[in-house]
DNA sequence: CATGAATGAGGTTTCATTCAT
DNA sequence: CATGAATGAAACCTCATTCAT
């Protein structure tokens, strides 16, 4: 029996991670909770339950994301020179900027309610590109948590382009890292 | 007579460019109407009767700013090297949009209430900024809106960081436009 | 001088009356006393001065129509047979209704503001289509009031239709008034 | 203990409809929405929840009425020959929308708010008048619409007068209707 | 633990009316 | 007498959030 609550109760949070993620692609962090709710199929009450602010919600359906692009840093310099491994990560990193529509804005804004995940995201963040670019050459002036969030800057998506448009721009910056030391 | 009255519309207008740069700067410029009228001591109905749009203010504020800043690049053009003018351009447009809290995030927002402000920008940047690219090498795959876009992302005001932040991170991005492909 | 002034002052109330004829004519009496200044190329306090009431506008533009109207019997009965005269008439009557939009319900509501407007219409209104009336032969339970009251209905303007429509059950209305006698 | 909650919104919902009701009969159907929100002891948000369309509330207000006079149609023409069936539903009708204060005035109303209500109305009434005057004998050019129209408009209340002086006027039409075109 | 109806603050916008010039 | 800027009440609608069931 109260098996049988846990269940539906993950069952629920479950929905809601899967249609919180759909409206956050398509709608923004900022979405009504209603649209988010009524896409899961469950009450208002519901969502508030599990994720009494806003960043919770946000933080819940980008974890896996956010945790596997850090834990990606890991092989890549393993597998690849310094330099190349770097670059990827940063490709890899701006592809989930750019793609998690709201994540860029929710990571910007002043906003108060996203406060928790902006904090959990460069705790995650932080060291993964920290060891990347002690091995890389790059300009000193220039920290990991500059990079990330010049490049969440660099992704944000723009109404009439295309995805690519954020890795452009990236690739200057990036470019930029290595010219400096010169 | 009527000069008297046109006087005192004058003030008003003047007390609400004044009050909205400053809100402007403090809360954005999606602060709400009343905000601004209250501190420029005014009712609602007169901020509506001069600025219709939420654009129209905006640009009102800083029309005369960004006419000098587009303006700033013949005279640079003129007493510099190319590189340097570009360069010192760019480091002008950088504190103009770094300083004037929610013009970067009004160019970036996809909201039709700021459509006007981007066009009006964006018509009087390019331009400028065109005939510094024209004179300076940089690679070939960057266009001036692809520079005004992305110095403007990049000087998005951080919270607990000054303006020399954004200054920062658009040199390493600048240092990037020199490089060819790296 | 005087008299100049008061020529002036002549020739914005007839722009005044001129333009909320045609204003009346397509958004209806309450339509936005700016819209009606700005077309007579008048300030707002000039309409206030000359009509502090709103229905003071009203009864002043569609007296000079009412008046018009009922003069036109004269020359109606003078160069047709009664039956054509009565015909042509009430059909210069409902053109009159149907394109000022306001006159049927100024007539129909209880409002004492109105009062005056109702007493001058069915003064000027009565005679002129009891002379018709008496001439043609129509059943007798129905007095020029009724007749007046009724086409004033049926001549409220349908928005999906032209005035032809209001023509249309007019013409109905009044083939009943035939009917009824046999 | 769900039943429990529907009571509530039950409770709710009916106080809404009364209270509109009420609003309506002397505001009219353009009402504010506070003025029936505050009759029924409720928020607004509550209103706008169950009738997020001005219509939605007035079809609410009127629908049994509107249904019941509708269905009126077949039982008439079952007992009574076609013209007497047909003169008598349209004496029912008349009733109808003579004394539901507003009814008449939201058909007529060019509003956009009322188009549902508008279309709700002719959905129903128009089928049921169809078949009473494929039956009759009416003149052609005259649809079963125009009927609906025209006695709407010839029952507005007239304030000196009782219900009796609009069943009048459309005694008049209808004996109208019998005439080919005189 | 889930529900979703209810709340009501908060924002926008419109206009009738006043009154200083 | 004319002007039209200013006022601010009023209406609309939307959601985040609570809480009784």
């Amino acid at each position: 029996m109260a098996e049988r609550r846990r269940a539906d109760a993950r069952r629920n949070l479950d929905a809601l991670l899967e249609a919180a993620k759909a409206v956050f692609a398509t709608s923004g962090v900022d979405a009504p909770a209603k649209e988010i709710t009524d896409r899961a199929g469950v009450g208002v009450g519901t969502l508030y339950r599990h994720f009494p602010q806003r960043s919770d919600l946000v933080i819940a359906v980008l974890e896996r994301e956010i945790d596997a692009c850090a834990a990606a840093g890991g092989p890549l310099s393993a597998d690849n020179p310094p330099e190349v491994a770097l670059t990827r990560w940063i490709q890899r990193y701006t592809d989930l900027v750019a793609t998690k529509a709201g994540l860029a804005s929710a990571l910007q804004s002043g906003d108060a309610a996203h406060q928790a995940l902006r904090e959990h995201f460069y705790e995650r963040m932080s060291p993964a590109l920290d060891s990347l670019i002690g091995a890389a050459k790059i300009r000193p002036d220039i920290s990991a948590a500059d990079i990330l969030h010049a490049v969440a800057l660099l992704s944000h998506p723009v109404p009439g382009e295309g995805p690519d448009y954020g890795r452009h721009l990236v690739a200057v910056f990036v470019d930029g890292l290595r010219n400096g030391t010169g």
